[in-house]
DNA sequence: TTGTCAGTGTGTAATATGTACACAATGCTT
DNA sequence: AAGCATTGTGTACATATTACACACTGACAA
């Protein structure tokens, strides 16, 4: 299978990979509403001054050359972050040609980053935070959090990006032990039937919630030695990875 | 962010991406047990005619410029099987810098792929087919079914890229209506159970695998008008996506 | 012809899980 | 002191999971 060859020039070859990218959905939650972190984008005409584009995107980069796909996303999760060590996960990878194509993107594209190939095939990666732990004034500064169900106008596919990122996380969210990832290290079953409602968009009876959470043995009642026992000051549990990691059973593998 | 610029020659580029490819996974179920679809790769060195690889590889193929992904790997798929409208699912990206470094890859790629990449990423697609309806001569003469735990020697990182389809396959393989595509159109529930088994690799009690899948609505009995009564011509079964579609519910948004 | 075998089909009882639903105690605010 | 928001708890019914044993048939071989 010989192929005759022409010969392209790229550009810029030595600091990036010009047609794979990664994209960062990061997810946080405050105020009981699941939140994505997204930063502005702002083209104007540098003469006219004229706004050409005002809207946001993800956090999202090239990846380097020599650089793994899972370094990339946390180096771009450093960037914009300051955070390290938190939840990161690949969950699905856009290559749709068509997905640059709108106009404004090819301007953004062409500005910005000229030596881009046409045809960007980016790797979603999906992140949970505990999102008082981001500093506000660390990364770019128009970088903010909105609400899933209220975003803003948003850049590239990136909504489409983010909904199939919101897919994952609801699929996963009672099948893996990932709610935590969201909330402080200690968190009360009220705060973690929040998120739950959050993520879900529905509302949970809270004595079933309890009694379904609690018969996971991962989710441990740390008898926090309050003098006030009144029901004011609920109890806090943690979650543990290792106890998860030990009682976990395939519970679809019944009758071995 | 303005950037210097170098300029390095690729070549070939308008026939496919030099960094991107898919990998398919094809799965097939026969004999009771779970198979994977794989092709012989050969090369021996032109002068001495010695051997220098001899192994097996995925069904893949670099991502054609201007070709959508999903587009590639049903490519892939009909170029190696014949089939089309058959069972296909991205399930992973793998993009370490590391996965075609073996010596013996290295070699298979300059022989063969000169202008590649020397950091090409590989989105995994699963497939799952009735292998019944494979034609062996359909496609590449020394592509042949191998045992999932009867895995020849295998080249770049294809072992690594089935064992994770192989968990995404178990994962799902209770959760989604998937099973089903490995089978006929009409099976029975005892072929049913033995996919089951052979998927998860653990024996099933025959009532209780019953009683569950029956209670699946989308699991229908076709009354085949047989004759024969006889419990040695057992009753065959359709899956109906559209009854699926209907009565699927988020089991896990209990207590709306 | 009979016996053996492999394949098919079925039921029950004990336990665990899912679901619907209501009230009482507390401390804070007014 | 009344009202409010928050926390915590239990029961009854329905459904799902699990363990477990036997009888029927046709094919085949003795």
């Amino acid at each position: 299978m010989q192929r005759k060859c022409k010969i392209y020039i790229i550009k810029n070859m030595e600091k990036y990979i010009n047609n794979i990218s990664v994209d960062c959905v990061i997810f946080g939650f405050n105020s009981n509403t699941l939140k994505v972190l997204l930063t502005e984008r702002i083209l104007k005409d540098k003469k006219t001054g004229e706004i050409l584009i005002s809207d946001y995107t993800l956090q999202g980069h090239h990846v380097l050359v020599g650089e793994n796909l899972d370094d990339a996303a946390h180096r771009v999760l450093k960037e914009k972050t300051g955070l390290d060590n938190i939840y990161l996960e690949q969950y699905y990878t856009f290559g749709d040609r068509s997905r640059l194509s709108n106009p404004k993107d090819q301007l953004w594209i062409r500005t910005n980053f000229p030596e881009t190939s046409n045809h960007v095939v980016s790797v979603g990666y999906l992140s949970l935070v505990n999102s008082a732990l981001i500093k506000p004034d660390r990364g770019h500064k128009f970088t903010k959090w909105f609400p899933v169900d209220e975003l803003p106008s948003l850049g590239f596919d990136h909504y489409q990006i983010i909904q199939k990122a919101l897919d994952a996380l609801r699929y996963k969210l009672w099948r893996e032990p990932i709610g935590f990832e969201l909330l402080p290290e200690k968190f009360t079953l009220t705060q973690l039937q929040n998120l739950y409602e959050a993520v879900l968009g529905i509302k949970l009876d809270r004595r079933n919630f309890r009694k379904k959470v609690l018969q996971m043995k991962h989710i441990i009642l740390i008898s926090d030695p309050q003098k006030n026992t009144s029901p004011r000051s609920p109890q806090k549990y943690i979650f543990s990875r290792e106890v998860y990691e030990k009682t976990k059973k395939s519970r679809l593998d019944f009758n071995i």
